[in-house]
RNA sequence: UUCCUAGCCGCGGA
């Protein structure tokens, strides 16, 4: 079983969910880490509903296996299916509440995550951070000040928070304070600081930052292009795009959107070409992209990309896709594709 | 086993 187990393991963590449950329906003393296991490798896949039949089928239950059941529909957004398992749970531990929490936080529901942090029995570096975030998110600063000022040990996470928290407000000075009077420093944390200058305009501060670094990341570099994207200095942008080190999706993203904006509608769809051949475009890609298509009224183009964006990369269409390619249909004068489009949406029209 | 756990960049939202 132990092997079986260790097997188990191996083939959730691959993503291959049929040779997890071969595996786990071969072994005969099932153990709660084979269960756990097997719930876990099915989560990774997205198969929840079969997670959650491999959950209720077990013989008896521990905290592991209630926090493996709670994090995989947290993880898939499952939000309401997650309160039940929550509810039902005989005992929870720092893992479970930090859990809900930290979902809650990222989902933006701050009341939620205000009522898990006041009930829980004890907080960590874990469950403060979200906690912060959250009340950053909902643009109050001082709360999430509070927060930090509350916390009995703090990280370098922690502080690269609160410098979001400021950021993210407009409080540029005191984001600065914060960078200054860190204990320490690493690559995120200077990329905030630099993010936070980029994002407003700041570009000589930036700059200093930026040259400041000793190791810098692709997301270091995409924020100074992007800064200089924003500005309208596309040329300057480019030239940082052209010298970066490696390429995300992001890099290209931010130069797809600075040319789409800028109505180079043919460098941007010249430039998607070039990135499919070493990187998968991602859902912000195709809006740009579809973006240029509709500035330069080009209806096969954008047809053809947004119809490949789910069978050839795997992207789901979010409404704004929608909405930029019925503005394109409509405006081509193709009203009863558009017709079409909106009566075989996944969404209710607005 | 739940946790390669909480912090950084692109569209939109705010």
């Amino acid at each position: 079983a132990f092997a079986s187990n260790r097997l188990l393991e191996l083939y959730g963590r691959c993503g291959s969910a049929q040779h997890a449950r071969r595996v786990f329906d071969s072994i005969v003393h099932k153990d709660l880490y084979s269960w756990v296991r097997m719930i876990t490798a099915y989560a990774r896949t997205g198969h929840l509903e079969e997670a959650k039949r491999v959950f209720d089928s077990m013989k008896e239950w521990n905290l592991v296996s209630w926090n493996a059941m709670l994090s995989a529909f947290l993880h898939h957004n499952l939000t309401d299916e997650a309160k039940v398992v929550f509810d039902a749970m005989p005992e929870r531990n720092t893992i479970t509440w930090n859990a809900i929490l930290s979902a809650f936080a990222q989902g933006g529901d701050l009341d939620a995550a205000k009522l898990v942090f006041d009930s829980m029995p004890e907080w960590d570096l874990c469950s403060w951070t979200p906690m912060l975030d959250a009340y950053a998110e909902a643009q109050l600063v001082r709360n999430a000040r509070g927060i930090f000022d509350c916390m009995k040990e703090r990280s370098i996470v922690s502080w690269t928070a609160m410098l979001c928290a400021y950021a993210q407000n407009g409080h540029l000075e005191d984001a600065r304070q914060v960078f200054d009077a860190m204990p320490e420093r690493d690559v995120v944390s200077y990329n905030a600081m630099l993010a936070a200058y980029t994002q407003r305009g700041h570009m000589d501060e930036a700059s200093q930052v930026f040259f400041g670094m000793e190791e810098r990341s692709s997301v270091s570099w995409n924020c100074i292009a992007c800064g200089y994207a924003q500005d309208g200095h596309i040329d300057a942008a480019t030239r940082v795009f052209l010298a970066m080190p490696e390429l995300s999706v992001v890099s290209w993203t931010v130069m797809l959107c600075a040319y789409a904006h800028t109505g180079q509608w043919t460098d941007a769809l010249e430039l998607f070409s070039s990135m499919k051949m070493t990187t998968m475009p991602d859902d912000v890609a195709f809006l740009c992209v579809l973006l240029a298509c509709n500035h330069a009224g080009s209806v096969r183009s954008g047809c053809s990309h947004f119809f490949s964006m789910a069978p050839d990369y795997n992207v789901a269409p979010r409404k704004q896709h929608y909405s930029l390619m019925l503005d394109l249909l409509s405006r081509g004068g193709y009203l009863d594709d558009a017709g079409e489009l909106v009566a075989n949406m996944p969404f209710a029209p607005d």
